[in-house]
DNA sequence: ACATGCATGTAAAATGTTACATGATTTC
DNA sequence: GAAATCATGTAACATTTTACATGCATGT
């Protein structure tokens, strides 16, 4: 299950299923998303196969957090996910689904579901780059090449996204310019 | 669920359940699997909802095989889902969450595999450029704008495959030589 | 007082994968 | 005769989503 090597993986650094939440939404979010009623139980799988300790962090003020921390094995275990190689991931494009058939709809309703697309994958691609110009601005001149090894590769997954998301951006303008030309070609 | 909206979208001609899994393994694969295990129940569904209709087949010769198409109403329910606007679908890619976490590997580690990840998306690549190669190859002159639109759509649902693609490729090739440099670089 | 954010969880439903079961036909 | 492909399904399991439940703290 690649979920809890994800949160293996994460807590590198100690955190609480609320903090591990924010870094799916923050930092992992252009390749994976998760619940909190799905990292909860996980969390306690983990705790129970030894791969992380959970300490109840005493609340002077707030509620109560559970705060987990990978333990030796669970380094292992994470290292071993590793060295399998890369692994596919599902890959379930709604919006490409429906655009396969849109011949169901008529030419200005299917410009028209184009457009939206763009505007969604536009919006995608501009909060990536804001999060890249933040992390370049936040580093020195030899960005990203002088970043430390734990800020380097999670780096790389942003630009990862910010390439994918670039691409579909281009591709819908260049889609919506075909059914257009299209449009009055036919009409 | 998409599953059933796709169903309904694909059989716009009659087809069996064994059909179906053959176009999404052939034509939708770049944006959506499924098992026959979980088309098989989904037609049923779609039958008892009575957006699409099976037909027994006489089988003069081989096993017999549910042939179903789709009703009014179950073309009524597709115009409707495509009516609704693009939706996002979930991404979850599995290689890009390993990556985020390769500095858990040495150097050397790291760089081979990202390598098989550039085998891999190389490999992409390349049977949706066979894909597209072949559809050119069938198709007149003025390719893909001559398409009619039930073929038109479904080609732009591949361009959208090969753009993804080549831009994970480039990106990979990218992270290598950064990869590699730092090695140079640090030691 | 009320909304928002912090914090942890459970329950139920939907969705998806893997393994199993069956049997015919076609190709080597 | 064996293996691959055609064809349909069930069962068990894993995963994910959505809804619900609880309670503290902070800002308006």
């Amino acid at each position: 299950m690649s979920l809890k090597h994800i949160l293996l993986g994460l807590l590198r650094q100690p955190a609480s299923g609320y903090d591990l939440k924010r870094e799916f939404d923050t930092s992992l979010a252009h390749f994976w998303a998760a619940e909190l009623s799905q990292i909860y139980p996980a969390l306690k799988q983990l705790e129970a196969e030894g791969l992380i300790a959970g300490k109840e962090a005493a609340p002077s003020l707030g509620p109560a957090r559970v705060i987990y921390k990978r333990t030796a094995k669970g380094s292992a275990a994470l290292a071993d996910w590793l060295a399998q190689g890369p692994k596919r991931g599902a890959q379930r494009h709604t919006d490409l689904a429906q655009t396969f058939f849109l011949d169901a709809l008529n030419a200005d309703e299917a410009a028209r579901f184009v457009e939206a697309m763009l505007a969604a994958r536009r919006e995608d691609l501009h909060v990536l780059q804001k999060i890249a110009a933040a992390w370049k601005r936040a580093a020195g001149a030899a960005f990203p090449d002088a970043l430390p090894d734990d800020e380097f590769y999670p780096y790389l997954t942003l630009e990862a996204g910010l390439a994918v998301a670039a691409a579909r951006v281009a591709w819908c303008e260049r889609a919506l310019h075909r059914i257009r030309k299209r449009r009055n070609d036919t009409g």
